[in-house]
DNA sequence: AGCATAGCCCACCAACTCTATAGACTTATA
DNA sequence: TATAAGTCTATAGAGTTGGTGGGCTATGCT
């Protein structure tokens, strides 16, 4: 399951998606308008800003802005740096990769299916940028 | 992810599928060859037992045995009973529906990507048996 | 220079989940 | 009735999640 930190990721993006090349948003201003906590949506922030996905500018005028369009940020990237894994297994996963204690993965069912279920999650969320979140101007 | 407990109920069920109308199982003879907590397997195998997927016999000779044939326990149903939802997101799963707060389900374009997901998913774990976890003879 | 603005950073906390263990209890078989 | 083996309840430590508080630092304006 995606955290609630994801989901709120999820809607600041889209926000400053909607204000994408109309200069920064306030932290506050996103806060209010998509009902998240102030405190942790700045953590959310920064961490998207060091991942280069956001900017930001200090001082009166400042604010959040997107770092690229919306249509080049994938939504496995955010997953990942928010979430974590996208993979069910430590041992099928590509960006968090730790190998099976107790377990051979050349000859295991189990890492099998998984590497099919990875691969049909990735199909879609490496194909899809949080410009497709922006259905008719809601998120 | 999957958590430990997952993998674990995934190692016990392959083993007992391999000794499918073999007789009963022991908990301690399960623990010792897959290498799984003694007490931590008791209960994964008791809720597993709970919830139809297994059946047992107590006393001398007893132990834990396959209430159905390996190919007629879906993936699917032993990741929600262990593990939980499939689905990425509260409101987009079957099983554990809840609704969105602050998000219309209707007009969201993260629910309607996570349903991609949902399904991509589902096609394939409610497609796979632990019979499928067998390759080889090894799990 | 000095002040207000607004993001940055650090530390902390409560609640919850995950993993695991302990011990007493019940039932079945020989 | 002794013993084997599953059942049940409770608990505990570690780690994660969601959230808050307070001070620091950079920016822009006057």
């Amino acid at each position: 399951m995606l955290s609630k930190k994801s989901q709120y990721a999820f809607k600041a993006l889209t926000y400053l998606s909607e204000k994408y090349e109309q200069g920064p948003v306030l932290i506050s201003d996103i806060a209010k308008k998509k009902k998240i906590p102030l405190k942790f949506l700045e953590n959310i922030l920064l961490e998207l800003k060091k991942a280069g996905i956001l900017d930001s500018k200090k001082g009166k005028g400042g604010g959040y802005f997107l770092q690229k369009a919306p249509d080049q940020i994938t939504m496995a990237t955010v997953i990942r740096l928010i979430n974590g894994p996208i993979a069910m297994l430590p041992c099928v996963s590509l960006y968090f990769y730790e190998r099976c204690s107790n377990c051979n993965e050349k000859v295991c069912g189990l890492h099998d299916m998984m590497v099919e279920v990875r691969d049909a999650t990735l199909n879609i969320v490496d194909n899809r940028t949080i410009k497709d979140l922006l259905v008719n101007g809601k998120g």
